[in-house]
DNA sequence: TATTGTTATACTCTATAACTATA
DNA sequence: TATAGTTATAGAGTATAACAATA
């Protein structure tokens, strides 16, 4: 199957092709835990944000607050993660449970390794350069951290 | 909302935020079309490889043949696409249509000028770096080629 | 036996719209 | 008025399992 040049040119294609792979295979190293890579990734939030309300999580993973809620509640439902009382009588402060922290560890161990496997013809240099490169896609002025 | 080391370290979560940015603004890119970026790439490869079957369009999508089936009937009910008699009389030629090329240049118009922008702060060398660098993902064999 | 297309069905992820409670 | 959570509903995208026709 042919891939002319007007795919290989297109960034936005190299990138979806490598981000499938590496998804892939996250999710693969994932398979024992039931939980997606994007689900690892709320847990890790939640982790280092502790008390962080359900709309700021939506936020982080760029879903809206009625996602967010279903994700919490699967992450609840496993007993990984609690909602407690937040600032408001309106707001949940998300808290990772013991259990979740315990899973967390694990699934990062797995994740990391699919990660290292999937980057192992990079050497150390070349990772970083890559990490340059990615972070500077985006429109013009992505307003690296406008707090005016 | 703090994202911690853990996330940071993770080339796939890199690519991952890279390939939302890039793919949401192609999708934007692509509004006036109904049509999402996965669509414009399965017209691109009907295009280029005129007469392939389902199922070797599903394979260079990364989709089984069921879900290339509805792809096709979507691109089919739009007049982009045309099912003709294949070389067996169970496969399926695929085949562009006049109307589906005409529309896939604008639409490429579009998407490649999302892509410009998107990249406009790396220069030429540094987006063929991002691309060599992106092609070399992947686990230890990946086989680049191979016709035995 | 193996493969292609097809259909029915279901699952995941996400979104919108509306509602309640609170601010 | 605005915001957080919630609920119901819907849509896109994908998968599995089965079947018929063909190879």
């Amino acid at each position: 199957m042919k891939q002319g040049s007007d795919l290989q040119t297109l960034v936005g294609y190299r990138v979806q092709q490598a981000n499938l792979l590496m998804e892939t295979d996250a999710r693969a190293a994932l398979g024992d835990f039931d939980l997606s890579p994007a689900k690892m990734t709320a847990l890790i939030l939640i982790r280092d944000n502790p008390g962080c309300d359900q709309t700021a999580l939506g936020r982080a993973l760029s879903i809206n607050r009625s996602s967010a809620m279903k994700l919490v509640n699967i992450l609840a439902d496993k007993g990984l993660v609690e909602r407690r009382p937040g600032r408001d009588l309106r707001t949940n402060a998300l808290a990772l449970l013991p259990e979740g922290a315990r899973q967390l560890e694990t699934m990062l161990a797995a994740v990391r390794q699919s990660d290292a496997r999937m980057t192992q013809r990079l050497s150390a240099d070349e990772l970083a350069t890559l990490h340059g490169l990615l972070v500077r896609l985006g429109p013009a002025s992505a307003a690296p951290d406008d707090d005016s």
